[in-house]
DNA sequence: TGATTGTATCTCAGTTCTGAGATAAGTTCT
DNA sequence: AGAACTTATCTCAGAACTGAGATACAATCA
């Protein structure tokens, strides 16, 4: 019989104390979003949409028309990710694609009166929905935690 | 020529400040975990892993062997991505799976030899990263962040 | 002007999942 | 013990992407 080859688990307590902090920091924030964003999926389900497509939709509705490279770094999703974003609201009637005068390589994205009158519909409730996910903080802790994590977000940014 | 609909662009201000403020708190989540998530990428991706197939590793380095659906509630996988991850770790030889004694429905997944080696190699590296990652915090900023996200993930966490 | 370089979108193959249902085993009733 | 229920994992079709390369146009340089 083969004899099991079980090291003792490594702990994180050989690490420094800043590392320790910053992991802990990550893993929380995971999760936090994790926890929140299943909210966000589970409410646009409801209207057959997926996380991507309802932030196309959400970026035009306050936006108004826009092009397809600048939704791409507004909702961070792949040159394929946002072609395949737009199709999809295409095909579904929500969204139309226009051409853009100053430059014919590019493209903008605007909704249609379809997709202006589904968003005038769940938004409201879409927001009620987010806010009763974060009731878990103050109005001041979400305050001091949205000017953390602004903070912090600025601060990881990748260079391009 | 047809004429286009445009309807002015919806303005957020609109909504209760509660709304406003769970709205901005949700985007500013969002754009932070993307932020740091993608140091995390690029440092695993290094190795050919994915972020998914990185977690289960530094569980099972951490932990030792543990039960698929224990692992699958820590990472938050469904039930297919844990038995796809799972099954890539097997082939690339970095974990293997045991039986369960107690209950022979339920199987462990545990590091080999060589998974074991690898995470002890890049695992210090890796939590280097994620510190440079959320540098942009400091030492007390972190601990704020950190507790304002446990709070808020706890209390925005689904029931089951 | 032509050549070079840069940029915006699209294509498409491949990756990493999700979730509904299947299977097998454990648990709790009668 | 047998039936009914619950639980752990697996299967598999398909969703929702990513990213490298293609295409078409724009901008800059020699």
């Amino acid at each position: 019989m083969p004899k099991v080859h079980d090291p003792p688990p490594a702990t994180t307590t050989d690490l420094p104390v800043d590392q320790q902090a910053a992991l802990k920091l990550w893993v929380t924030l995971a999760r936090a979003f994790n926890a929140v964003q299943q909210h966000a999926v589970a409410d646009v389900r409801r209207e057959g949409l997926s996380i991507g497509e309802f932030a196309v939709l959400e970026l035009l509705y306050h936006r108004g028309q826009t092009l397809l490279g600048e939704i791409q770094k507004r909702i961070l999703v792949s040159s394929g990710g946002i072609t395949f974003l737009v199709d999809r609201l295409e095909q579904k009637g929500l969204v139309e694609r226009r051409a853009c005068p100053d430059d014919r390589r590019a493209r903008y994205a605007a909704l249609t009166r379809e997709g202006s009158r589904l968003l005038r519909r769940i938004f409201p409730r879409h927001a009620e929905r987010i806010t009763e996910a974060v009731r878990g903080l103050s109005a001041s802790e979400q305050r001091d935690a949205t000017r953390l994590l602004k903070q912090l977000g600025l601060a990881a940014e990748l260079p391009e």
